[in-house]
DNA sequence: CTGGCTACATAACTTGGCGTTATGAAGATT
DNA sequence: AATCTTCATAACGCCAAGTTATGTAGCCAG
């Protein structure tokens, strides 16, 4: 015969409180409500659940017996709700995001770390992409948040795309480059250094070619390209060689003192960071709760980058 | 948020069994009805718990992390009803039984272990008592069972007793007593040799004061009065002593040819050992089977005391 | 690519059980 | 014996889950 749980988890509630009256507003219910169910269970079963004409009420043998199998019952439900509470306020999940290689590592992992510390059994899921990969993956849910610098007109249908930092793209250099002393650079001094080219396919590269064809620069020599951007950083440190950067990966790792940003104002991407995510399908909790980190550290970095921009040594 | 537990079980049947259509008849229910309970369920938490578009279905992180609970209720409910079931049947369970010392102790107790190696997991709760005592409790529910010598007149209304061996008493004494060699007992003969009384209260006491008055013998000398069966026998054993036993009693012992019976008819009780319990009270699966194994037992003693009955040894 | 198969979703309807409040009865307590 | 507490019963509304019938969408084969 099958035992309806929710009779196993009442008949456990009686027992454990010792009483219908006890058990039932454990429950959130009524005493009538839980005393017709007993007697329901008990006619059904064919036993007596508990000693007739006794009070205080004392289960029978079956009685108790049953009463264990439904703290079971009970214990499992407890935990389930509390695994959905978690869940519906973002304390665990996963959340599947996605973004280019420099800003992923340059700035956001930092970002991600700090989200961790706070959300220890949210699993961030990370992978890189550019655009052309990562919008489909929006589009078909394989993917929750993808944070790329995109063109406010280029917002497929059904993506929403927030800015959270501007674009803004610098030339890059190690720390005590040459060209660095100097109060002000002669565009066509920036010829003479070799370069370090992103992937081809990256924006990065595409802002590239417009610095070099901004100052007048045609024909460059590519000494390194395609690595990641701790590879684009350890050759840069360790050579002459320029590359083309966004200010904030810059300026995350001013600390480092490893790189700096040539003082030469270059025209700005019109690709600004942003963050985007599909509208059809509802951000889980923990997508949320992760997105709004992400947006918040932004406004911060945003504001120091502000701040920081103000010293001579920041401003191009 | 409190989760039905039957969802969870639900959930577990699907996800464990890799689609709605098997889960359902796992459940015993129509394919329809755990679609719309699990799409009820789905909004009602407000996520999905299965890959949307995918087939095979695949459950999302929440959905397997709550059929990870929906397992332990569905455990518990699988448990629940084997245990339902063992009751049920009576292999399980408790017997509350009583009767009077000399039939349980000389009688009763080897039918009962012989039941337990049967049903090792009911518990036999044994208690001593004789009608005065009994017959109250079997009234108020205290008492499954008791066996013991009734009137058929005797009967309060409520119980109800069948009777498993007629009433029969005998002159015991130790194997090998003068009494036993020679073939025919003269009835003055008994006053001569002490006796040993049961305690006064017992059926017992009366029968042996009715055959002390059938015999003539108004005046007698007691030897030992109101001890245990096995002091009763220890003593018997150990002595000339005369005593009233069952008929039954001295026949189970026959095997340790420790006593004997007289061959001398006495007048039988008008009482005969019944078994009684209360209609009032519905007999428990488990108290039904220990009856119909007592009410069995004794018909095939009944049937052994018939043949041996036919013996020259046996026959008063 | 286009059927066809299979499996899930939806619709329409019925019903059983659970929720409620009001009230009665029975045990326990003094 | 009176009272208080607690459980049982009554009457009624309603939701959810059950049913069958049917639509629709993935997946696979030809």
């Amino acid at each position: 015969m099958k035992i309806d749980p929710r009779h196993l988890e009442m008949l456990f509630a009686i027992v454990h409180r010792g009483g219908l009256t006890e058990g039932a507003d454990v429950l959130g219910k009524s005493q009538p409500s839980v005393s017709r169910s007993l007697a329901l269970l008990e006619t059904r079963i064919g036993a007596p659940l508990f000693e007739p004409g006794k009070r205080p009420l004392k289960p029978t043998e079956l009685g108790a017996t049953l009463a264990a199998e439904g703290r079971k019952v009970f214990e499992a439900g407890q935990h389930a709700t509390g695994l959905l509470e978690r869940f519906t306020t973002g304390k665990t999940g996963a959340v599947r995001v996605a973004g280019t290689p420099v800003f992923l590592d340059g700035v956001i992992s930092g970002m991600i770390g700090a989200f961790q510390v706070e959300h220890p059994d949210v699993r961030i899921d990370q992978s890189y992409g550019y655009a052309s990969d990562l919008l489909p993956k929006l589009e078909d849910g394989a993917l929750d948040l993808a944070i790329l610098p995109m063109r406010h007109g280029a917002i497929p249908d059904g993506l929403v795309a927030e800015q959270i930092l501007p674009g803004r793209n610098v030339i890059a250099c190690r720390a005590g480059h040459p060209l660095v002393r100097r109060g002000a650079v002669k565009l066509n001094e920036l010829g003479q250094y070799p370069w370090i080219a992103p992937p081809p396919d990256s924006p990065l590269f595409h802002d590239l070619r417009l610095v070099l064809d901004s100052v007048g620069v045609t024909d460059f020599k590519v000494s390194f390209s395609g690595g990641s951007l701790s590879a684009v950083i350890s050759i840069l440190s360790g050579s002459d060689a320029l590359t083309v950067l966004p200010f904030s990966v810059v300026f995350m790792m001013r600390r480092q003192k490893l790189i700096s940003a040539l003082p030469v104002r270059i025209g700005d991407p019109d690709r600004h960071l942003s963050i985007l995510h599909n509208t059809a399908f509802a951000m889980r909790p923990s997508v949320k709760r992760f997105a709004a980190h992400i947006k918040a550290e932004f406004q911060t970095l945003a504001g120091s980058i502000m701040r920081v921009s103000q010293d001579q040594v920041w401003r191009p």
